[in-house]
DNA sequence: AAGTGCTGCAACCGCAGAATG
DNA sequence: ACATTCTGCGGTTGCAGCACT
């Protein structure tokens, strides 16, 4: 049953690191003939190799739609945003991801993100606050509440992630033309981008931003600040959104976005959480969704 | 300069499911 | 229906290069 190691030591397969002639026979042979069946690449292609280790490289390095080095901002949260929803998946997050692989997508989240999240307090594989975040005193109860509500709120912005994520993929399965998540409104042009996207953004910077310090370990006193003021924003939208009667902590949320956007972001927050699941409405109704959505981002107070 | 420990990443391994005969 | 092969995926390993002592 099942089938031998295609590499097994002493079957005259080479193993390890490729070298540049190796690379070189690889993408010569594909771009010429197309890769074909992988078993029987190698000697095809004159390679001491076996099929499953020139797939590898080739899927992983030489093909030529790959983008290497350093991942973007854009890119982070990316990643941040789809763990949370997919979980290990690495091939599904990468095909949100052109250019990257789900190996180095996958090497990435292990030495770097996951280090960085639970810097921050949070467990990576839960995306959610660890009982007793690194770096904070037992019973530090003000602190894992903010996270609490941190994640709550997460969770809700990657839920109507998720939405936009599905309605962009759908478009992309109708080959119109692809873009950005908010292009899938069937009437608005590409460049009239919303306004509550820049509040969003704007937390996300913030977030990011105390994470890069904190990842750094250079201003520790720096990231808290930022962490909180982001946390105290979060739960007054939090509480905002819950119950319409609690007070709204204007004082913070004003010095993060400014008092011309409060209305704006209350709008916003609300219609996240309005019950806005798509999946049983009609197009009319999508329709109105989208232009309450579009209403609010041309708010002029 | 030499030794040691750490980090990042390319490459490998084993498994599951699809495809094929 | 079953055995075998192929493909793709996620977890893990090994090593080169770097930082530190």
């Amino acid at each position: 049953m099942g089938r031998s190691p295609c590499c097994i030591d002493g079957n005259g397969l080479k193993r390890g690191p490729w070298t540049p002639q190796e690379d070189q026979k690889l993408m010569a042979y594909i771009q010429k003939h197309g890769h074909g069946s992988w078993p029987s690449l190698p000697d095809k292609a004159g390679l001491q190799r076996c099929g499953k280790s020139c797939r590898l490289r080739w899927i992983n390095y030489l093909r030529p739609d790959i983008k290497r080095g350093q991942f973007t901002l854009q890119e982070q949260k990316t990643i941040i945003q789809l763990h949370a929803l997919l979980g290990n998946r690495w091939s599904a997050i990468a095909s949100y991801l052109p250019k990257r692989t789900d190996n180095e997508i996958k090497n990435y989240w292990n030495t770097h993100m996951k280090k960085r999240l639970a810097m921050m307090g949070i467990d990576p594989s839960t995306h959610r606050p660890m009982a007793a975040p690194i770096g904070s005193a037992n019973g530090d109860h003000k602190k894992v509440s903010n996270l609490t509500h941190m994640a709550q709120w997460e969770s809700a912005r990657l839920e109507a992630e998720a939405r936009l994520v599905k309605e962009s993929s759908k478009q992309r399965q109708t080959n119109q033309p692809a873009g950005l998540q908010w292009r899938c409104h069937p009437t608005r042009r590409v460049d009239e981008l919303p306004r509550c996207l820049d509040i969003l953004k704007a937390w996300q910077r913030l977030q990011l931003e105390a994470l890069v310090i904190d990842d750094n370990g250079n201003n520790n006193n720096i990231a808290s600040v930022r962490s909180n003021e982001v946390n105290d924003c979060n739960e007054g939208l939090f509480t905002k959104c819950l119950d319409i009667d609690q007070p709204w902590n204007m004082g913070t949320c004003s010095s993060m976005v400014g008092n011309d956007d409060l209305n704006l972001i209350q709008g916003f927050s609300n219609l996240l959480f309005s019950g806005c699941e798509s999946e049983d409405r009609n197009d009319d109704d999508n329709m109105n969704y989208w232009d309450d959505i579009f209403d609010l981002v041309n708010y002029e107070p």
